[in-house]
DNA sequence: TCAACCCTTTGGTCGAGACCGAAAGGTGCG
DNA sequence: CGCACCTTTCGGTCTCGACCAAAGGGTTGA
């Protein structure tokens, strides 16, 4: 890279609340059109289309047309990583209302961060992994890296395969809500797609948040203990 | 956490390129007074108290009234990674004349990144420590952790004692420039403490580059084999 | 071919905040 | 004590950009 990097010009882009919602949306990693943004973020779709823009001019989102509609997604993994970093020296958003303290409730017990579960449920599934000895803990809080490809638990979640890559297979992830990380990278993708693969979880429309099937709470009830998902 | 991280928060204080230059100033780590961080900016002092202010209420700097003046500092090392992370998906500024060629080449040869060393000298003194084993590579290009904490390349250094505590010993941090990971956490601060202890490198007025004396350059030379810092 | 739908463009309003000069407030030094 | 120095406060200007309604363009499905 030449010269310093332009700080500012990234920080811009996120700084207003209507980009940054945008943001929070595209964080579970799947696409979404401009009108549903536009929707989350409380603007216009007029508005909408030049913040969309401004995102796509910083390289936060890449926008690929499909039909009628545009569809916009996180560019990439080292996004995410950063826009992670971000929210966890953000201070926490005063929360609005009832329908406020649900989706509060719902994030914080089961959400993607992403391409891999968070939440209650991602920080659980963690503990578990590195309690089998399939990852490995450097001190107490850090996760270190994948030690069995092998492994009972693994065949319980149905995490057959873990495609290689140049993408680190563990990656260790700070949970902003349990303070404690989850497992991120290949891995963690794998356990999500698994998870979504079995209906164990589905995905909720317009957020982050995901809904623990009874099935999938019985079973991960199962494999995690006394782990239950909240109400709602 | 209670309630979604406000990103627009935090993002809004980078935003304002005088107080990105500002940021980028003070993750050297030090203590900088407001009129220098005014000179770094290129604005009034005036404009510089406002935007100090508005660094501190986001907790991105802390300031400590010292005599007549007040000093300004990074808040912390989470804050240090997560504008480390930001910088990663920065677009690379444009070089501005021949002072800002002359200051690139200067960061690219060596530099502090918050408290421990970056740039050339940093990737290469981190190939050097995993090269003696002292530090393991999880996968090509990941750093892992700390697996001997005596060793000769250490002595050599003048790397006596690594501080325990809550903080990670060793931890990664992906370089903008080299676009390899050099060595941060505990381990990190205390090697580029040796440097500066043993005047290997001295730091320099107003910027994060260090200047790398005539005898530390022989003796990093002897260490780290071929390499040697660019002119200037 | 037409109508419905999603998005963009245009043009205009409006508020936020970046900036500075001048003056005032503290603090240290002689 | 008083001057020099760093910083803050105040008042003012001015630019930037967030926002929307209305109109236009492209796509899909009937």
């Amino acid at each position: 890279m030449n010269g310093e990097p332009d700080l500012a010009r990234i920080a811009r882009a996120l700084a207003e609340p209507a980009r940054a919602d945008m943001v929070l949306a595209v964080l579970d990693g799947q696409q979404h059109p401009i009108g549903e943004l536009a929707g989350a973020a409380g603007v216009a779709p007029a508005t909408a289309t030049d913040h969309v823009r401004e995102l796509a001019d910083a390289g936060i989102v890449a926008i690929e047309p499909r039909g009628r509609q545009r569809l916009v997604a996180l560019s990439g993994a080292d996004v995410a990583r950063a826009i992670e970093a971000l929210t966890e020296i953000a201070p926490a958003k005063p929360v609005r209302g009832l329908a406020g303290a649900e989706r509060n409730i719902a994030l914080r017990t089961a959400r993607t961060c992403y391409d891999h579960p968070a939440g209650a449920l991602g920080v659980a599934l963690t503990a578990r992994l590195v309690e089998d000895g399939i990852v490995d803990e450097l001190e107490p809080g850090t996760i270190g890296n994948l030690v069995r490809t092998e492994h009972p638990t693994l065949d319980y979640l149905g995490v057959t395969t873990l495609p290689a890559g140049r993408r680190p297979v563990v990656r260790s992830c700070l949970d902003w809500t349990e303070r404690r990380p989850h497992v991120a990278g290949a891995l963690g993708r794998a356990v999500l797609d698994a998870l979504l693969e079995d209906k164990w979880v589905t995905r909720r429309r317009d957020t982050r948040a995901l809904r623990v099937t009874p099935s999938g709470a019985e079973r991960l009830g199962e494999l995690l203990g006394d782990w239950k998902p909240a109400e709602t």
